[in-house]
DNA sequence: CTCCTTGAACTGACTGGTCAGTTCAAAAAG
DNA sequence: CTTTTTGAACTGACCAGTCAGTTCAAGGAG
């Protein structure tokens, strides 16, 4: 019944660390984020989850009302993570005066740092993300919606301004862009993990310019 | 003991359909594809795959050692359609003399054309590749060395020929290729499955040949 | 053509184990 | 005092894998 464990009786603060409970819950969550990256959702057991977090299996109980929901918790808590950074880093560059490109390029960066910061969670909303027939398929959608907005607000603006061609396919170019930063992070993250951000940031950074299928000299 | 069903009395054809045992594997891999991609492999039963295929459960057991030898089956069958079609579409075009980028632009269209006739397989492909700590972590590894090399492969020849930049990154990129497509097809399955193939190739190619950044008139 | 034989292919009830979710009394924290 | 955590015991559903028995199809034999 009580979904709503947040405690209400105050204004809640949301994402402070406060109280007793919040840390707990992070450590849930932390718990939960690296082991069903691992292992799949359905292939991870709430006992596990405890153990890894340092807890007892009655507190995960306490604290959410089940495993579906302190995924879904989870989920959302990790795009708003995702969604302001990319956000901030934008923003940051337009009102410095930059182009809307270079806003581009600012967002390519915080794409990557986040998914170095967080390879779990990352891997964890690939997994997930083009699946169907889940339970929590509606919240998946806000959480791809929340951050494809971000990009596609900023290609429009890049039209508008003339920096980019009247002619292109706002919702399938941010697409397109979020894939290949991803995809590209998560094989560097994989497979040359000892390559630095600059490097990886700056061999997309001339694929997104174009720059690609210029002559060297 | 005896995994060797196929029967090598006589020199078997390894993949033509002539036997009845060939059939019932092609309805279980076509089962289990589905069902994989929408559930994930942990939460898709033997029961369910069976019942989908029409067939009864031991049929799976007779056919394949276990449930995850039918998947890695599986997933070592999808790779070859995926990466043997790359191929072609990129040596049709150098074969008639075209450039790299053409070659490329092709592959992407071959691309495009696989995701769109074999959703799922992609789909599955997508939620395990950057999987770590699973039983079939290695056959993963190979099936991506697969695709991702065939891609290396144009970008190589086109730097040799000076059609691209010397100072391309050519694994980073090709990663960066491979996951702009597959995300932007992806997307374009789940949320606008209307949209024609060739409108959402032209969208990708134009991001390929870097005129997006190029003015409208 | 019909009857038999043979081995491969298939069947589905059954088993042993696992796991989400519940409960609760008692302890710790604040 | 109240809120939160503990940890262990329990339940009921679910599921991978097994195996004794059945069906099928092809190739003689008569």
């Amino acid at each position: 019944m009580n979904t709503d464990a947040a405690g209400t009786g105050t204004i809640a603060p949301m994402d402070s660390s406060n109280t007793r409970r919040d840390a707990t819950r992070r450590k849930l969550f932390e718990a939960a984020v690296t082991l069903i990256a691992e292992q799949g959702f359905s292939s991870t057991t709430v006992d596990e989850i405890a153990e890894r977090a340092g807890v007892a299996k009655g507190t995960v109980y306490y604290n959410f009302a089940s495993k579906n929901v302190l995924f879904e918790e989870l989920l959302r808590h990790g795009i708003e993570l995702l969604a302001t950074s990319l956000q901030a880093a934008a923003e940051e560059v337009t009102e410095r005066g930059g182009s809307q490109v270079d806003a581009l390029d600012a967002m390519i960066r915080a794409g990557l740092d986040f998914i170095s910061r967080y390879p779990a969670l990352t891997q964890l909303y690939v997994a997930e993300l083009w699946r169907t027939n889940r339970a929590w398929q509606s919240t998946l959608m806000v959480v791809r919606e929340r951050a494809i907005t971000v990009v596609e607000d900023v290609l429009r603006e890049a039209v508008a301004r003339d920096e980019l061609s009247g002619e292109i396919d706002i919702p399938l170019t941010a697409s397109a862009l979020f894939g290949m930063v991803l995809v590209a992070a998560l094989d560097w993250q994989s497979y040359q993990p000892d390559r630095s951000i600059d490097d990886v940031h700056a061999a997309l950074s001339r694929l997104l310019q174009g720059r690609v299928s210029g002559r060297p000299s």
